[in-house]
This record gives structure tokens, sequence and C-alpha cells, in this order.
RNA sequence: GGUGAGGUUCCCGAGCGGCCAAAGGGAACAGACUGUAAAUCUGUCGUCAACGACUUCGAAGGUUCGAAUCCUUCCCUCACCA
């Protein structure tokens, strides 16, 4: 992998980067669609193509779990198995450590699961999970980490950011012993939940380590937007500026806007596909949700700046139509335009930082969403 | 024509003397969703000057301190038999 910063904005931390894997070139800042399980819900992988995405994000617990490594192995990894030929990021299964914590316990050399499909147990290190997206083939693989819930006692935090840097540690032993880097690159992820303190300690920590690039994981997990801000704030300035810097799981354009105003490069969320798949859709003038009454005889575009597929083909008043009704047709609709959004908001905003204009553009978002 | 079952709040459907403005679904309306156990979840859902009052359970009478619930008559559905 390499990693050039193309651009800085003058007055913010704002940046335009480029980050090379072996499959695709990636101009940051840039969105990450997530197909968890091997395909972005209610989407082809023509329409990702289509839309333009260089990089998407799948889960190695998922995987794991099912098909299975032995498939994955058989189709000679998951870009095979699905056909993907650009960039894959992995997730470690760390955020399910967090989300599925009535099934899984943490450990000081690992977590032990069970399965949310057939309660059988599993146990993940920092080594199995690197092994895992080995086999998975990702060009870029997370370490493992523990994501906190919001809100923890310090003293929890500290815990799992000491287990976080251990595992980080491990894993950057076995990465440089046993990985070809060139293919594959390994990022560390930053805890320390809404602790200014343990923040940067966790990210100086980790930033002897050497990794490749450097996430930020475990906000956006309910925290008040305040909060958010605060810990993104206090925390960029010690993320090194030579790699590449990720929030993971985040989110919505504000939060979006915010973080690369701090020097945030890579974006991933299940947002703009859940909340189409239920209805709200991003639009050049903030959020509509297609359900509302309001929209029965709508007969104007979605979106009239918007020319994607849907904006450029239906109505309002037909997408609240074949929601209402249940048709796929809306799950599909909703989920290629928020993610064709997506793709010209992060486009937008490159652009604007290129151009020197980033100021200017973040105005015009920050109105349309506030 | 005969016999049986039944008519409940927008719809389906429970309730069968007081704890019933009436369970539970659905629909409708509004909201949430952040490294996906989510095409999920939450709230509202008779009217009003609304911690209280008023009008509802096919219709009209009646019994009772009190009825959607019991009795009488009527109207209407459905099933089977002729």
């Amino acid at each position: 992998m390499k990693f050039n910063v193309i651009k800085k904005d003058p007055g913010t931390a704002a940046r335009v980067c480029e980050l090379e894997t072996s499959r695709s070139t990636i101009k940051t800042p840039v969105f990450m669609p997530v197909a968890t399980r091997g395909a972005i819900r209610a989407l082809t992988l023509a329409d990702i193509e289509s839309i333009g995405f260089d990089i998407i994000l799948s889960n190695t617990y998922h995987i794991y779990m099912r098909p299975g490594t032995d498939v994955i192995s058989s189709a000679g990894g998951l870009h095979k198995f699905m056909n993907y030929k650009k960039s894959l990021l992995t997730d470690s299964g760390g955020f399910q450590v967090f989300s599925l914590s009535n099934l899984c316990k943490v450990r000081e050399d690992g977590v032990e699961f069970n399965s949310h499909l057939d309660g059988s147990k599993h146990f993940f290190t920092a080594e199995k999970v690197l092994d895992i997206q080995r086999v998975i083939g990702s060009d870029i693989m997370m370490v493992l980490d523990q994501c906190t819930d919001y809100p923890i006692e310090k003293q929890r935090a500290i815990a799992a950011m000491e287990r976080t840097i251990s595992w980080a540690e491990r894993s950057i032993a076995y990465y440089n012993d046993t990985f070809n880097k060139d293919v594959q690159a390994c990022f560390a992820i930053v805890q320390g939940s809404i602790f200014s303190d343990l923040r940067k300690e966790c990210a100086e920590r980790l930033v002897e380590l050497d990794f490749p690039g450097y996430a930020i994981g475990g906000l956006s997990v309910g925290e008040p937007k305040e909060i958010y801000r605060d810990i993104t704030e206090n925390l960029l300035p010690h993320m090194p500026e030579n790699k590449p810097r990720y929030m993971m799981g985040v989110g919505s354009p504000l939060e979006i806007l915010f973080a690369i105003r701090h020097g945030v490069d890579m974006f991933d969320c299940v947002m703009p596909t859940r909340i189409a798949r239920n209805g709200t859709l991003y639009t050049s003038a903030g959020r509509v949700n297609i359900k509302a009454a309001q929209y029965e005889k709508d007969f104007g575009p979605l979106d009239e700046n918007c020319d994607c597929y849907v904006c450029r083909n239906f109505s309002r008043a037909y997408l609240r139509h074949i929601f209402r009704a249940g048709e796929i047709a809306s799950l599909i609709y909703n989920t290629f335009h928020n993610l064709y959004f997506m793709k010209q908001f992060m486009d937008d905003i490159r652009q604007s930082i290129a151009d020197g204009r980033f100021g200017e553009i973040e105005t015009k978002w920050l109105r349309v969403f506030s």
C-alpha cells in the first residue's frame, strides 16, 4: 500500500490524499460502503461499480461465521468469491465484541464468541483475526480491538484501551513477521472512549508501533455530538500525518464533514444504506423521509440536483408508494440513491479541498444538514 | 322456507355483568437508525376547553347500583339443509 498527501487545506487540517493498494487507487476523503457479508444490501456489484466506489468494506467476523474460511480459501479469497476487483477493507470483528456483547466474553488473550447464527463457540485472538483476513485477502486489514459502549466508566475504558494496545502489539509483530506488506496493509485502532487523555495516550502508544494506517474506533456509539467533536478534534493531532486516518463507523454527513476538517481521510458507515431501507433519503436539501404523507402527490424528482438513475427516472410520489407497498425495488432505489449521494458528497468535498475552497463547501453542507 | 353461527372503535379480531375507551394484529401518521444479528425499532392512533369530562361495541326497548357483556323485539350477514 502506498499513501501520499496530495493537497492540504490552508485553513483547516482537511486534506486530499491518494491511497494505492494493489487493486485500486483511492482518492480521499473517501466513503466506503459496507458489504458486511460480502454484498452491499439491496445492490449489485454493478451498481457499486457504476457509482464509482474504489473501495468497500466487509467483515471478518461475519465472513468467518458464514460461509467460513474453508469456502473463502477454496474460492481463492473474497475478491474472487464475490467477483470484486477493487480494494477491500475488512473490519476485524472488534465491533462485534461490542454490538454482540451478550454473545461474547473479552479475555486478556482474545475474545470468546458464541455465533449469532448457531450458538457455536469460537475464540478470536489478534493473530487469528489476521489469519482470517489473510484468507479473505483484504487489501486493508484491521487489528482486533475492544470497542466500548457509551457511557462507560473510565476504569473500564482504560482496561479496554490497554487490551486494545496489547492486541495491537501482537498484531504488528505477527503482521511484520508473516505478511506481504505490499499486498495487505494493516491498520491499528485507537480506543479510549470519551476520555481525551486516554485517546491521546492510546494514539501515541500505537503510533510507536508504526502501523501502515490508523483508525479511530468507538465513536458514534451513542455519545452526544459535542463529545464526538471534542474527541475528534483533540485526537487528530496525535495521529500521523503521513499515514491514512480512518474514522470507523461514521456516519452522517455532518460528522463526516467535521472529521474531514480535522484531517480524517476514510469513513465507512451503514447509515446511508440502512436509513435508505427505512425510507430516509439524503438530498441536496437535507434528509427526506419518503414515507411522509406530504409526498403522496409530489411528482417531482427526489432531488432535482441529483443526476442518479433514481432521481432521473422516478418521482417522490412513486418512491413513497413502492416503499409503502414493500416492493423490493424500493430498497434498491433508495439504497442506490443514498450511496450515489454519499459518493457525490465526498467528491464535492474532496474537490473543494483540492481547489482551496473547503470552507465554502463546508458551510454549504452545514446549512443543508443542520 | 328450516336450522345453526354471528354483527365490537378505519380493517381483522379478543372480550361475554364492574379492574373496558375496550387485548392483539394490520392500516394510517410521526420519529429513530452511525466499524449491519435491522426491508428493523419506537411513539400516536374515539372526541374535547384533555391528571377530568363526553359519545362508542347493528337498532330500539328492558333488567341491574352498574351492560359491549343478561332479556325482548327488530334489521342485517354468513353456513348448511330444503
